[in-house]
DNA sequence: TCTTTTTAAGAAAACGTTTGAAATGTTTTT
DNA sequence: AAAAACATTTCAAACGTTTTCTTAAAAAGA
């Protein structure tokens, strides 16, 4: 029997009969045959296989990302191969050049803070890999991106805090350099208007996401002359240092003080003290989205490919 | 120029003149060319990658023990690709199957609970696949295997609350048909006796790990006649559980029952109760121990293959 | 200068699979 | 009965790299 003649029976082409597909495949049940995938790779010059790039494995947003993405991949019959970044911009672009020369078909990737691998990027959709960039954002906006809405979850966290009574409503922001800290910002400035509640820049404070530097930033809140009642916070992880800061330092304010946080972890089941609510980005869906976007991509000629650009609305999950 | 004399002054081969090595890599900067992997790998029969199987990303025991892999493997220039069982037998056979026709060079799996996998492991072998298991055994120790020294951990943490005054420590035990469970179980009694402390059965209680069956644990140890002051608990996750169960139904005893568990996560940071101690299993350490079997194994003519058991010592952290 | 040795580069085969074309065998049509 | 159509199988080439073997050129020795 001819290898192609296998090959054609094991895949269902049409040009074999049946009485040979049946043979060749229990033959190769009883000879425990399993197809070299590395061969097929090289041949097809597809790995079957889509890259995720993210900063850190032990933030569970990601990790629901994750599972998200497998998801969709099982479903397709691909494999997920995962990096970490750490959000080390040198360790990005070594990972995208090792990507590269995988010929992975699609990259989904939250970019590093002060990310140097747009050209990379650009290199790999040259390339024919379809690159789609989750929660974080890339100047030009070029490529495709699935986020989530920021301004619903503002909104929603806004809305929702004004009906429980506050009408003093602090942001702590991430850095400024960060495009996501600047969305927020936006957002919480379209809520408050949306509300009615006008905006005061000096219970905005900013943090570079230190403990130490958001710890000040908390004091600096709670000293302005009329103190918040309630504080939109930019990240989850933030909003559990916020939340530690206030035990240690200030455990009084701890009830005084409402907390919403951009993120809702698995985590948080766990806690006893936690935010009052937190805006569901919906990590799992992000991660979904962005699979399906990949295999859209894959499956379609290079010359109809357009850019999408999807965020996803929030939910206020109550803690 | 021929494509061999590119491969080889590519790859440092010592036949060809340093002039030429330097011309062609400068070429290939210039013309951008990366090699093909799937055509390297193809060719080797070698996939330069290992694969973790672990039963939960969420589960940052195993985050970190997928962290001390990364560190070896990318040391080694080594690929890791990551799967999740969910403790499902069915699933985890599947992804053997899937990385038998990979021909990953190395597996390092943490089996599922009552895992079907043992002949696609074995065949795993055969087909000259490095396999080491992590944290759970199979029966008849026939891999190679990375835990850590259970014994070690319980003695360093009854040794800890006997300082601390207590003379009635409980267990709570994982459900009796897991290895693990036995394991622990027989270091906790080890432990005792090493401490003068009698064994007695009253107060080991084993819940099958769901939230309810663990309180109806703790409430039937709370009922004892001589109630226990602290408790050996089976894993971390468990510990949690443990907590959260006695703030809600009974809070008054939170302070009365010391807890210890096995294993330390970096979520304990951000919680207010926790364990008073955790037996620091070193799970990156495991990696990084299960990776250099793995590549010692590889690097190596199958002929010389040992079976290696580790079991590495654990530290008391405070948390 | 001619032979021998050394060095460097090229040629060809191989890895396992898939693919389209060619060959074989069978059935239908004329 | 010959030709045409069809069904099924096999052949051969290809994918990009590495490796072994060969060849060409240069250097060394006589």
């Amino acid at each position: 029997m001819a290898p192609s003649t296998v090959s054609k029976a094991l895949n269902g082409h049409n040009s074999i009969s049946q009485i040979t597909k049946e043979r060749v495949k229990s033959l190769a049940v009883e000879w425990n045959y399993i197809p070299n995938e590395a061969a097929r790779f090289f041949k097809h010059n597809k790995s079957q296989t889509i890259a995720v790039v993210i900063p850190d494995l032990l933030d569970q947003f990601y990790v629901l990302v994750i599972k998200g993405i497998e998801k969709i991949a099982s479903k397709n019959n691909y494999n997920v191969i995962i990096s970490e970044s750490n959000d080390d911009p040198g360790k990005e672009v070594e990972i995208i050049d090792n990507l590269i020369s995988k010929r992975v078909d699609g990259v989904i990737i939250s970019v590093a803070r002060n990310s140097k691998s747009v050209e990379k990027l650009k290199r790999l959709e040259q390339l024919g890999t379809c690159v789609t960039l989750i929660c974080r954002s890339l100047p030009n906006n070029i490529f495709n991106i699935v986020a989530s809405d920021s301004e619903d979850g503002a909104l929603k966290a806004i809305t929702f805090l004004k009906k429980r009574g506050h009408r003093r409503i602090a942001h702590l922001m991430g850095p400024k350099g960060f495009q996501a800290s600047k969305q927020r910002l936006h957002a919480y400035k379209k809520a408050l208007l949306a509300n009615n509640i006008a905006y005061d820049e000096t219970i905005v404070k900013e943090t570079n996401l230190s403990a130490k530097d958001t710890g000040e930033a908390i004091t600096a809140l709670l000293k302005t002359k009329d103190v918040p009642t309630a504080i939109l916070v930019f990240k989850s992880y933030l909003s559990l240092d916020v939340i530690n800061f206030l035990k240690k330092k200030y455990p009084d304010k701890l009830k005084k003080l409402e907390i919403i946080g951009f993120g809702k972890l698995p985590l948080f089941e766990f806690l006893d003290n936690k935010p009052l609510a937190s805006i569901d980005e919906k990590p799992g869906l992000i991660g979904e989205k962005a699979a399906e976007i990949s295999f859209k991509n894959i499956n379609e000629d290079t010359e109809t490919k357009t850019v999408e650009q999807i965020r996803l609305k929030c939910t206020l999950a109550k803690n």
